[in-house]
Parts: structure tokens; C-alpha cells; sequence
DNA sequence: GACTATCCTGATAGCGCTAACATTATCAGC
DNA sequence: GCTGATAATGTTAGCGCTATCAGGATAGTC
């Protein structure tokens, strides 16, 4: 963005450009190209020939600072290496297509700094709301989306206090109805298979809440696998494989995510394991890739859609409710047995 | 963005509040926030402390227009829902990560109209550069693109003349080189299986240079089928059972992605088919996934990581040419033959 | 004809920040 | 002490746009 001198036929076109080339104040300019304000057909279309015949794209940037208004949504996700997070925006996208707002996303890798660094960032871009993955942040973001002054919504996650909005499901109660689901179905010797993210909140909660539907049966973690990186796919037959070799007698898997899951029961298909007789599979998240598998997995799905509408119009001010902010909308997630879990 | 009164205490801050919180001028605050220009140790401890205390974040809306300088980059591709271009974003993040700069995205869907407000949009927020999928553009993007001021890096396809500077392979070389490789194996009854977009145009040119290849060699494919929507894996197994069951004589399978190859792969599997023997496979684009399967489906990779790394230093001027536009990059895609191509 | 109402257009004053220059402190060297 | 460099800070003038209000038409009303 160097600038070139005014008598530089390249230079970045203004307002200025466009009213002289049509013979009107800048000021109506604007309103032609916002459509706001009262202008006589003859003018406005002066306008916007001279607009499109030189190339015009107005200076949001200036817009902006004028009139203190940002068209722009902040999303913070953690990643977009698994399907979930693009499917919260797909419905984020699709609600806020007709409000004139945009979402600019941005990608914190599941690391506290630079959740921090990312939201310092898109608060400086003064957005119209923030919408944000979790409700666990550091003590300073935590700060900064208590003063930022914008409506805030925490998502995936209902576990705990948003700052101002929140919508997302249990992941407590997710993994406590597995749990259930697994232990009415008579399975009894139960083996874990989850990520090592320390700060993925989400599964963590999900075990926790896992291990205590197991406890109310009387029942412990017989075994646990975990892994990091890599093709989910290819990790769960690896951890599959893993588990069952060190904990032969295993007659249930829970996959924290469904792709893992998925890879587990390939694994299983292949080495002549009977499923879910001898041994029965869940995952998390109900990702569509399931459907092309040879066999269902048994699944929650995350409302992962949902969450993203909702959010979105939490931000656009458009739930019904008109409640300003401090909105908690929970989603219950379905149990999808599939082929995998015994039918009791 | 309402705007409460001055004297409201939850007023957005300004470097104002700052300056006379810690009795120094707007410029010193300004100096020291962007560690620009000299500054005593003293006065920039005093500043930031000032600053955290109270909370500040600085307004880059400001910022940028008074020093006509945007940090972001306007990355526009067609779609987040295969693993292609989060792929793409993963190249362009890590190397734009120590510059500065911040990549911003848009989704086009494969729809030019959507292209078309997603550029007028990114353009319109002044951006450092930008990032765009493919060469085919509407006239009045093109036009935009053209008169932009800033770089451009038009990627994934290198089949055509870019605007500015261009990364990506020759798809029809792509599809030439399968064909050639098929061929070459013994294969003669070959199918396609693809999808409708009219506007995914690297898939068009794969099927055109694949055509092209089969040409060569005096042949043409023997049957093909379509598809949109839904989940992919699915939709491979659905597809191959269909084109199957109408040209059982087929003896190989070419997919235009590897997802719906992945899942013409397990149907086979499950139905007994022999592959490589009785029909081969192959996909496109090498993901990640295939590493999990059972067998491993034959692909090419898109060299996706490779575009966004080079594409991000082209805009980032990291290139080692010093080259300052204008470049043309071609990456070259390795044919893996993985284990559904017979070997001769 | 004066008056109001409605419609359209223009002048003015910033938005919050930074580039560029101006000014003031500081200190070495003679 | 004075000069002149260097370092540290302040002053001024916008960046390109829009909110706000002030007109100038035109038309209708009494």
C-alpha cells in the first residue's frame, strides 16, 4: 500500500474521483453508494456510472472511522482440521448473510496465548460482536471480552459462566449419556481413546462427565489411549489396535472424536472382530463422514450447525426473544446408537 | 458500536485516556504501542502499564487509515468443506505468522457472483494483497483485480495467464498423467466419477487433460457419473455401485476427488470386488484421510500446503527472487499409485 | 403571497490515529 | 560558555469517509 503522488493516474481512488467525474458533493456519493438518504433517481444513477466506468471500491476503513460502525463479526475457533468448527460456520455464514455483517474468523490452535493475541487483534478491528469457542479463557481475555463493549457469545460449550451470551450443549452430560447409553447395553469393561490436548476443554469434560455415568454403575476406565497429531483416521486404527493388544478383554471403545472412531472401526471390520458383539464403539461429534462407513457409528452429534445459527443471531440482534444480551441458549445433542452399540 | 456519551465511563478508549493517564502525548503512546521510533525506558513502562490498566486496545480502523498501511491479506476460496483449502490456509497462516500480517478469508461457494461481492468486499478494506482461487473470474472481478494497486497471487491452477502473479499446478497435466499411468497398468474400460460444479473449473481441466490422455491411446471413457451435495463418502459409494451396476464391463474408476474415491474404495471392498485386479481407482488430491483406509487409494497430490506457503511469500515479499510481481510458480504433483493400480 | 411540508443536495466538523516536521532536553567537545 | 549532534517528546495536519445540520427547490395549503 504505498501511496502514489495525487498526479499518479494509479493512485486509490476517492470519493473525491467519483464526485467530480459526476458533478455532484461528495456527500451524495455516499448516500448513492449506501442507498441511504433520499436521492433523485436522475442523480443516483449519474452516480453510479461514474462509479463503475473509474473502477471506484469504497474505503471501508474510512467508512468506518466515520461512522463507528463495523460490519464485521469476530469468530475465535480453535481449529478447522476437523469438520467441526467449518460446520459452526456454515451456519454463522448463512445467518448473517442477509444482515450486512461478516465473520472473520480466526484460528487459535487450541493455545491460550494465542486465543489471547487473536482476540487482542480482532478487538482492534472494533467488530460488532464476538463470537467465541469455549468458555474457559486466559485472565486477560477473559478482561478484554468483559470491557470490549460488543455483544459476546461463547459457544460449543454450556458447562459454565459466559461472560455474556453463551450457546452450545453439555459436553458433561454428553459424556455422562454415553456412558448410560454403553452400561444399559451391558458393557462392562470400557476403554477410552482421546487426544492429549491439555486445553481442548470440550473433551476433557466430555470424559469427566463419561467417567462419572461409568461410576454410578460401579464401573472404571479399564483402559485409556491417547495421541496427538496426524491423520485422525489412521491414528484411531493405530490406537485401536494398541488398546486391544494391551487389554485384550475390552468390550467397549469411546473415541473422543468420530474420526478416530471411524478409523477404529475399520480396524476392527478388518481384523474380523465382531462389532458390536464382542466389542462395541462410540464416537463424538456425528460428522457426515459416517454415513459412507461401512457400518454406523454410534454417535452424539454436536449441534454444530445450530450453534452457529444461533450465535450468529444472537450477534445480529435477531432472536426473537429481542433480549439484548446475556442470552443462554443450551442444545441437546441426540444419541445416535448406529450399527455399534449392542441393541438391548 | 453505539456510541455512549463522553463522560460515560465504559466510552470506548482512545489513546487519549492513555496519554493522560500516564501525562504524556498521544504520540508517545502511539510510539510506544507500535514500538516505533525512539522512546525512554521510563515513559514506555509508565505507558503500557497505563495501557493495561486501563484496558486499552488500540483502534486499527484509525490506525490504518491515517498511516494508509492494512495489515490484512484477502485470501478468496470456493469452499472450507473438503479438506483442500483449510490445507491452502494451513501454508498461508504458518508462513504470513512472523510478517504481520493476518489472512482473512472469504468463501465464494463456486458461485462468480459470490466471487465477485466476496473481492468488491476484501478490496474495499484496503488489503496488503490478495489470495484467490483459480484464473477464471468475472469480467468486473478480473477488472478489480487488475486495477487492485496491491499483489495478487492466483493459485491452485497454473493452466491459464494469471493477473499478477500465479502458484498452483496444471491440472490437465494432472488428469494427462493419470491417464497415462492407467493406461500404462492395462486398463482400457474406464469410468468417471465427478461432480456438477460448472464453475470448478481445476476440475474440468483434470477431466479434459485426463480425456486428452485416453486420447493418446485411442480410447474414451466408457461411462461417467455425476454428482452434488451431500456427503461425499457416501455419495462415492452410491455413485460407483450405480455406474457398476450400468457398465459392469468398467475396469477402472477415475474420481475427480479423493473423498468419493475413498468411498467407491470401501464399497468395492465390501462387495467383493477385486481391486486392483478386476477394477482399479484412483482419486484426487492425496489427503490426509487415505492414510487410514484399508488399501490405499491412488492419488495425486495438490501440492495444497506448497501453494499457500509460496503464494503467502509472494504477498509477504519473502520471495528469495526479489522479484516484486508478476510471478509464475508451477508445482509439480506426484502420482502416488498407492495400491489400486495394478503394478505392470 | 406567506407558510409549511417534502424532497434533495451541500457545507462543516470530526472519527482515532499516524507521518512529518518542530521543538526541547542532553551531553560531548572545545 | 557555546556549538552541534543526538535522543526524546510534542505539534500539526490530514487519512477518506459519514453524521448532522443547513439550506434551496418544488409543491401544496390556507
Amino acid at each position: 500500500m504505498t501511496k502514489p503522488p495525487l498526479n499518479d493516474p494509479r493512485r486509490t481512488l476517492t470519493l473525491r474521483d467519483v464526485s467530480e467525474a459526476s458533478g455532484v458533493s461528495e456527500m451524495t456519493v455516499s448516500r448513492v453508494l449506501r442507498n441511504r438518504g433520499d436521492v433523485s433517481e436522475g442523480t443516483r444513477e449519474k452516480v453510479l456510472a461514474a462509479a463503475r466506468a473509474l473502477g471506484y471500491v469504497p474505503n471501508k476503513i474510512a467508512g468506518a472511522l466515520a461512522s463507528q460502525r463495523v460490519n464485521l463479526v469476530g469468530v475465535i475457533i480453535p481449529s478447522m482440521s476437523n469438520m467441526v468448527f467449518p460446520e459452526v460456520m456454515m451456519g454463522i455464514s448463512e445467518t448473517l448473510e442477509d444482515t450486512g455483517l461478516q465473520p472473520v474468523v480466526g484460528i487459535t490452535n487450541y493455545l491460550p496465548d494465542r486465543e489471547e493475541s487473536v482476540l487482542y487483534e480482532m478487538l482492534s478491528w472494533r467488530p460488532s460482536g464476538v463470537i467465541i469457542a469455549g468458555l474457559e479463557h486466559s485472565e486477560a481475555a477473559q478482561a478484554m471480552l468483559e470491557s470490549a463493549g460488543i455483544p459476546i457469545v461463547e459457544i460449543m460449550d454450556i458447562d459454565g459462566t459466559p461472560v455474556d451470551s453463551g450457546v452450545g450443549i453439555s459436553h458433561r452430560r454428553a459424556g455422562l449419556q454415553m456412558a448410560e447409553a454403553i452400561i444399559a447395553a451391558g458393557y462392562r469393561k470400557i476403554g477410552f481413546l482421546g487426544t492429549k490436548m491439555a486445553d481442548d476443554h470440550r473433551a476433557r469434560k466430555r470424559l469427566e462427565g463419561f467417567r462419572e455415568g461409568l461410576a454410578k454403575a460401579g464401573i472404571t476406565l479399564s483402559d485409556e489411549e491417547y495421541y496427538a497429531g496426524g491423520s485422525a483416521l489412521l491414528k484411531g486404527r493405530e490406537m485401536t489396535e494398541a488398546i486391544l493388544r494391551r487389554s485384550p478383554d475390552l468390550d467397549f471403545l469411546y473415541y473422543s472424536n468420530d474420526m478416530i472412531g471411524a478409523g477404529g472401526l475399520l480396524w476392527c471390520l478388518e481384523n474380523g472382530i465382531d462389532v458390536p458383539g464382542q466389542v462395541g464403539l462410540a464416537g463424538f461429534n456425528g460428522v457426515e463422514l459416517l454415513d459412507g462407513l461401512p457400518r454406523k457409528l454410534a454417535t452424539m452429534d454436536a449441534c454444530r450447525r445450530e450453534i452457529g445459527i444461533h450465535a450468529a443471531e444472537i450477534i445480529a440482534g435477531k432472536r426473537p426473544s429481542g433480549v439484548i444480551g446475556g442470552e443462554r441458549i443450551e442444545l441437546f445433542p441426540t444419541l445416535q446408537p448406529g450399527d455399534t452399540i449392542r441393541k438391548i
